[in-house]
DNA sequence: GTGAAAGCGCTAACAC
DNA sequence: GTGTTAGCGCTTTCAC
């Protein structure tokens, strides 16, 4: 079934059957009626890859992301793909499982079929990365800085969310305070790690990974420590925490407080409701389309986008154990919502 | 950057190109050596959409599910590109979002640029399924028989899940039960509601969706019918449903008890901890690419493949009130786990 | 307005 | 062994 059997049925050659089915209005309405009968009644589906090949240009972008299991990303993939339908794009998802290698192997192989590649928070590191994306196609990152004239990314002011956790926590009487790191690969976690102990006095630094298993793991060398607040890479590994501290029959947030980042649609569904930082991730998909089709189009725009996150406080942080009960001597902060603004 | 210019560089036909890179023991070793090292020195990657439409095949697979951001999904999905990837075959993933007008029209999308296509729990009506199928490529459908000689399936064991948490839920001395029935166009919804309709007396059936947000909503419909105990859909909806009775200030398993469907990761983690019907995801992926392989080759393979699922008892459910202290006068059940077989 | 023909980058007979 | 050649199914000048 090609567009020559479509042009045989319908008396006029495969170019004009190819103006008709493109939508080209430079055709007879009478031939142009014809060619499209025949076409439906023939069910005729023109082949992609070989338009793919004609063109020049698939009209599909590739997306990777390091953990499909994390609701975070099939939220921003969601947004993007939705976004780019409206160009008429289509994309493809693929898993990396946090690994760099396999994420590498990846850009690789989507490289040969897309016209675009978005990176959700890549886990290479930046020599291997700007390799495999040299002189490659159209990129852009989310989560991360990449060699920013070759990459354009969209990132999200971790420092600001950090701040925000921590400020609202300090308000609360907190003093010892650990952050669970996730994966040293990660970018964002860098950026968090940074900004945790650049802000509070001494913390306690846990490493550990981006799964729920990875907090649960984790939480005992926190409390060994005497933290009475942890901070998790992720809401993931919050949610483990949270298993931990109630196997360990520590009361949340009575006796320890804890806190996550991204705000999975779950994070409003346990006990307690888990305080986050709130990453606009529909944002984060829209605008990665929207950098990835300018790149598309002239090729060469360099700007990035920094979105900024939101405190949403719930019920699992509260006033640090033998604080003085009252309102916290900080300023109450609440849940506060910042606007996301280009950069 | 073609495999002209490489073998250009190389002083050899494209052919022997071609060949050297396809692994053809057929070349010269020197020359063979000779390519080989252009073509890294060039960089060269062969363009996937050439050698698509040169060879009528792209070893490349497209996987629909009706929402990643389930985590029930990419746990299939994972598993399912491992497999692929084991056979040299890619796997490309999309997300119909659970609408079946969007799930044909990425039926259509896929079908004209991959080789295969896995349809994960398809809401499409019989009709449309049938029809945007017919005459396509090899197809497996997961979570659902449609059409079998046209279609192969890996399904679930619905009614002997569904029994395993009736009974489980009978043995601790349950009388009223509600089911949080999932999408209308969920087979595997039909198929549980059928169970439960079959095996247990005057069920109330409570029409939801497959979102946490939907088991929060169902929650005071089952409890206005005075049952004690919820059976959900899935874990999302149960999530939601013990968010819910939370909120409304019932004791899980004290008052009401909750069970889910598939046992995702977030179930261990939650409070309590949730009693569900374990679905075997990893092996649904694998042998759901097994099975298309199969149609892949010599294209006519038609059995289908049941797996068993398996209760996992945890905490959400528990006693009725007001049953007899002591062991219930069921048979224990506890966790057991049946061994999948193929069909 | 329409068709003939060239060509996208690759593979695979088929000769040599 | 290796090169020549003919496509794969489509788009797109370029004549008519």
């Amino acid at each position: 079934m090609t567009i020559a059997d479509v042009a045989r049925r319908a008396g006029v050659s495969r170019a004009t059957v190819s103006r008709v089915l493109n939508g080209q209005h430079t055709v007879d309405p009478v031939l142009a009626e014809r060619v499209k009968r025949v076409s439906r009644q023939l069910r005729y589906q023109p082949s992609a890859i070989a338009q793919g090949l004609a063109r020049g240009a698939t009209r599909t972008v590739g997306v990777i992301v390091p953990d499909l299991a994390n609701p975070f990303f099939p939220e921003v993939v969601k947004a993007l793909t939705v976004a780019a339908g409206r160009d008429d794009f289509s994309v493809v998802v693929a898993d990396s499982d946090e690994d760099a290698k396999a994420e590498l192997r990846l850009i690789q192989d989507l490289s040969r079929r897309v016209d675009g590649l978005i990176l959700c928070s890549p886990r290479a590191d930046k020599a291997d990365l700007r390799r495999a994306v040299r002189k490659g196609l159209p990129t852009v990152c989310t989560n991360r800085l990449v060699d920013p004239p070759l990459t354009t990314s969209v990132v999200i002011d971790s420092e600001h969310g950090m701040h925000a956790v921590l400020d609202h926590l300090a308000a609360l009487g907190h003093r010892r305070l650990a952050y669970l790191a996730g994966p040293a690969s990660s970018f964002s976690n860098a950026e968090r790690l940074r900004a945790v102990e650049a802000r509070w006095p001494d913390p306690v630094i846990v490493a550990t990974g981006s799964k729920s298993a990875d907090g649960y793991a984790s939480v005992p060398a926190a409390l060994d420590a005497g933290v009475t607040a942890i901070v998790c890479f992720n809401d993931l590994v919050a949610l483990g925490a949270l298993a931990r501290l109630r196997a360990l029959a520590r009361a949340v947030p009575g006796e320890v407080s804890v806190a996550g980042f991204d705000d999975i649609a779950t994070a409003d569904f346990v006990q307690p409701a888990l305080t986050t930082v709130r990453l606009p991730k529909a944002e984060l998909g829209r605008r990665s389309w929207e950098l990835l089709r300018e790149r598309l189009g002239d090729g060469t725009s360099t700007v990035s986008v920094r979105l900024e996150p939101s405190l949403i406080v719930r019920e699992s942080t509260g006033m640090a154990p033998g604080s003085p009960p009252g309102p916290p001597t900080g300023a109450p902060l609440g849940s506060f919502e910042s606007p996301s603004s280009p950069n």
